[in-house]
DNA sequence: CAGAAAAGTTAACTCGGTTAATGTTTTGAC
DNA sequence: GTCAAAACATTAACCGAGTTAACTTTTCTG
């Protein structure tokens, strides 16, 4: 069933991404080529594209993972989209979910400070957001109201986790932070409810 | 004054950002190589990356001169920045401007088909916006609800543009989309207002 | 175990973007 | 007008991301 080919090629997969996010992190994401990977990784460059389609995806598939998820969110809820999309964030900072930027894990701080200081990859993150956003207008309905309220929603869920992140660049914890971080969610959200 | 070299260097530039928009619009983004443009427009290419750092600013640089719009409205305004916006959009509309999506220009039509049709150019226009929406955060004062207001009037124009675009696309023609248009922006606009 | 199918390798290529060495023009001072 | 110094262009070579083709190895199937 989880014949050996395929168990393969999960670790070819698993040591490329390890080796990337390693050298990324260690040397940053341009001065690492994806040869340099690919050697890393006892791999040759042809075959790391054949699991990874682009550079970018070497840093981000983690991220990519998480595709859609707003809209999932939406439609697994009974209640009104906002709150099913306020609790889940309230919920993420609780759980101190990378998504938030409430987690001050060096590794989890220095992977965040490696994408938004690298343009390559601030730009991809950015489209898979859009994507999340078109999906989540899509899961309201469609139509211009729904349009405009996913975008809403996808933005004040971006500004949150980015001053999160933000302020636990400054030094402080994400503990410290914690109770602060939940009444900025609980703001920003219900701006969005009375509406 | 007006030098020969400078002269020069505008011709030279000019002829570079013609050439390469044209070969686009007729081949496609991605069918059209740096060198051809520099072969049509009677340069070499360590000239051509001289005036345009990137093959996308070819395409954009247009779009990308009227960076930091939305900011410079609201500065330059003295009522409440929605109603300034709002009516710097409705503004756009009845003056066909482009960046409306009210324009059912043929050339202007085939050219935001490209820029949304290419991920390299949409995604690089993505960072223009995002640009403007920070230096209108910036320019509303900043902190949490400037962020999140600027947030909301980004969006909402970008949405009502391309809902503009999608239905020229579908064959209307602006004119007879126009009481539309400017409806769909004062309801858009009128649920930022109030508040 | 035989052989089809999947996956990997090597080598060479395209294209965007850069660099260094080497001319040419334009400019401005005399 | 002459001429040296900027400024700008060109050529040729290079780098790195991503692709392609021909060929070999590994795994699955019967």
């Amino acid at each position: 069933m989880a014949g050996l080919r395929d168990r393969k090629k999960q670790q070819t997969h698993d040591a490329l991404s390890q080796a990337a996010i390693e050298l990324f992190l260690e040397h940053g994401f341009d001065e690492v080529s994806v040869a340099d990977i690919a050697a890393a990784a006892d791999v040759s460059k042809p075959t790391l594209f054949k699991y990874f389609a682009t550079k970018q995806d070497l840093a981000l598939h983690r991220i990519a993972d998480h595709a859609g998820e707003a809209a999932r969110v939406v439609t697994a809820s009974t209640t009104d989209p906002v709150e099913a999309l306020r609790d889940h964030f309230v919920d993420g900072l609780k759980q101190r979910d990378p998504v938030t930027g409430l987690n001050d894990n060096p590794t989890v701080l220095a992977y965040y400070r490696l994408i938004l200081h690298t343009p390559a990859l601030a730009t991809r993150v950015h489209q898979f957001v859009a994507a999340d956003q078109a999906a989540l207008a899509e899961a309201l309905g469609g139509g211009l109201t729904n349009e405009l309220a996913a975008a809403d929603l996808i933005s004040t869920q971006q500004v949150l986790s980015r001053r999160n992140w933000v302020a636990l660049t400054g030094g402080i914890t994400a503990d410290t932070l914690y109770r602060t971080a939940v009444a900025e969610a609980k703001q920003a959200y219900g701006r969005l409810l009375r509406r």
